[in-house]
DNA sequence: CAGAGTTTTATAATAATTATCGTTCGATAA
DNA sequence: TTATCGAACGATAATTATTATAAAACTCTG
């Protein structure tokens, strides 16, 4: 999707970012990318447009997007991995900004709803699901 | 959590893997960490009692016991930054070996439910569910 | 269009993870 | 037991993803 500089200018000022050229650019390659594509893709795709752009532009920007609300971070875990001896179905609480997991129990998922919305051949046999949200601590540190 | 040798030596037959030492000790390690931690983590639980032990066997066997199913991994996304563009209310369906997201619509959460059995403060104004299964690619090339 | 403050770029640095390879260990059988 | 062989370990190098730094270029406001 391409916005003419003044729609980028007005979007970019409601958040309080300057309107540059290579930030438009991120920005549009995101938007027009359906799917949820990882810096590097994103690097490529505004390298067409942008030959001189700098990787460190594209994750700068994004990260700025994310944090004014102009863009979501899907799947915001913490950068390291982490594992789980417990087996038994359970899913997660996740808080979106310090990464913390805890155990919920119950179902509150209509999975014969969701298995009518999903692709074809997605195997749900055994879903894990993560509920995201701001824990007690973040939600004060606000 | 300790194990004998032999309950250990039972569970590593099941998913062929041999018994050692170090490979019993890590296991211990994060069935006795109630919680989800990190490699580094559990690197220093299992430091204590194998002060000569290695970060690369940690992450070797947490890698191998995840492939087993002896442990599951907690957000199967770490390896990169992923950014959404599409602010309406929707979720994903990931893929949990190949990181593929999809959107899902609809409601399929009862979150009147889940309200009541969350920690006191948590903040699900927002929330955001992600259901992990088998893309069927995955599938099939299992 | 000048000055102040941002942003970009190139590059270095850091963090997390994986690969490599020589050494050691564990399981099986003589 | 011990000999044997493949698997696993440990040290470390390499790779990947991301962030930090600082000088040059750009944006915004007046």
């Amino acid at each position: 999707m391409r916005l003419t500089h003044q729609q980028f200018r007005d979007l970019a000022w409601k958040c309080g970012l300057a309107a540059t050229h290579q930030r438009q650019v991120v920005y549009e390659a995101v938007i027009a990318s359906h799917g949820h594509h990882s810096p590097e893709q994103i690097y490529a795709a505004v390298k067409k447009r942008i030959p001189s752009i700098s990787l460190a532009t594209v994750y700068n920007n994004l990260r700025l997007f994310v944090e004014r609300g102009l863009l979501r971070e899907v799947s915001p875990h913490s950068s390291t991995l982490r594992v789980d001896g417990n087996l038994k179905p359970h899913h997660h609480l996740v808080c979106s900004r310090c990464k913390s997991v805890q155990d919920i129990e119950g179902d509150f998922f209509d999975f014969k709803h969701i298995s009518r919305q999903i692709p074809e051949g997605f195997d749900l046999s055994q879903p894990v699901v993560e509920v995201f949200g701001l824990c007690r601590r973040c939600r004060a540190n606000r």
